[in-house]
DNA sequence: ACTATATTCAATAACCTTGTTGAATACAAA
DNA sequence: TTTGTATTCAACAAGGTTATTGAATATAGT
């Protein structure tokens, strides 16, 4: 191939590639992605997670569909947003670990909304796996009912955060909760384990949320678990 | 903490992340990423490399720069750019991915230069790595000898591209011939197979290049073999 | 048909990004 | 000090992206 085609091939094949780059070159864009790894949202329960006006926000989606990263499933009035391949959250899950590695501002917005973290000496994924086999552990979702029944982590009690005060004296108070939500900087976990431990529970949160979970193949339960009422 | 704060949170959080994804929404930042996985470049190599001026590629690298997603090391009148973490190029992986799932316009791009590749039969690594260990192999690489030697597939023997021609004797006429270069779309692996094949060896393409392969954490070796002049 | 509602479209202005050009800087060798 | 060279900087024009606004479209129920 003459150097001259071969300049040509790359500036196509990569100019491929940059239209998805694009796409996660939004702050608003990622937070869809983010919101859309939980399950399917019409654009409206969009507009409301994101806090944007519904133009806006269905602006946003015609460029994830441009790029063919979302599917839409239409039902009469309403438009079903969803991730197309669990490959879109694998990029947003990969440009995630690269700012924690290198962007110190990423770590000092965190600090400054959530205070210093390291004293919730938080459980990651694998290791509540392995707690999860010998079951010493209550796994709790505190995710709203529906993200819950679309799917959570097996095993895992639902109790949605703002339920959590009524509903404490359904959780075995001896055994550890591990709390998580949406993911690593989904705040629930964070105040649902301080409130937990301000009456008294051994808590810590999970480093992750439910979409990194399923991604690692970890078992997953769909529905509502039978055991918890 | 209340939902005002949270939306300043969150924007302010995925402002930070979609900085990251800015650097990846440009081909030419794409291309100088891909060309850095290879090992670390001076400005001007990486113009060459591009095909781009110098000033250009120099602007282009301020902006990886600022995201703190490529490393400089000055050395007189040279500064030598490389990638400053491997999440980086794991980035640019999972988007590749992404993309070859979803676009059908890279399918389209490939073939349209590089015709239907299916008949290469290319060797996926885990492959490739399990074929190692019983040893009925000759793994090429056709990368110039610099790259060879920044780093290599352990057991790899160097015969660059351009000196393949002249080289055929060294290779073993028996063995099956698997040849690999940067990555998945360097055409040169492409065009080793079709070269060997026609002089009547059995050759098959690695899937993917060195940088992912090292990025698998599959076995590596830098320098020169001992075994192969 | 009429109304209400969810979504998309179109137009716009503000802003951001890019490639190009030529100059400025910094180092090394003579 | 002078000269040559690698890199960066600055300025600019062309083009692209975004939030906002209001209108258009499409569907469901009355």
């Amino acid at each position: 191939m003459k150097p001259s085609t071969k300049r040509e091939f790359k500036a196509r094949l990569f100019g491929e590639f940059a239209r998805i780059g694009k796409v996660f070159a939004s702050p608003h864009r990622l937070q869809l992605i983010e919101v859309l790894a939980q399950g399917e949202r019409t654009v409206e329960q969009l507009a409301e997670d994101v806090g944007s006006p519904v133009a806006n926000v269905s602006q946003h989606l015609q460029v994830l569909r441009t790029a063919r990263l979302v599917a839409v499933r239409r039902d009469g009035l309403y438009a079903h947003y969803s991730l197309a391949d669990p490959r879109v959250f694998r990029v947003w899950q990969a440009m995630r670990d690269l700012g924690e590695a290198r962007l110190a501002e990423i770590d000092a917005v965190v600090t400054e909304y959530l205070g210093n973290r390291s004293d919730m000496d938080a459980v990651n994924a694998a290791e509540l796996r392995r707690r999860l086999k010998s079951g010493d552990v209550t796994v709790l979702d505190v995710r709203p009912r529906r993200e819950y029944e679309a799917g959570h982590i097996r095993g895992a009690r639902n109790v949605p955060f703002d339920e959590l005060a009524e509903r404490l004296r359904d959780l075995p108070p001896e055994v550890e909760i591990v709390a998580y939500c949406r993911g690593p900087y989904c705040v629930f976990a964070d105040e649902a384990v301080a409130a937990l431990r301000a009456k008294g529970y051994r808590a810590r949160r999970l480093t992750e949320g439910y979409p990194d979970w399923r991604s690692r193949g970890f078992p997953v339960e769909i529905g509502t678990a039978a055991d918890f009422k």
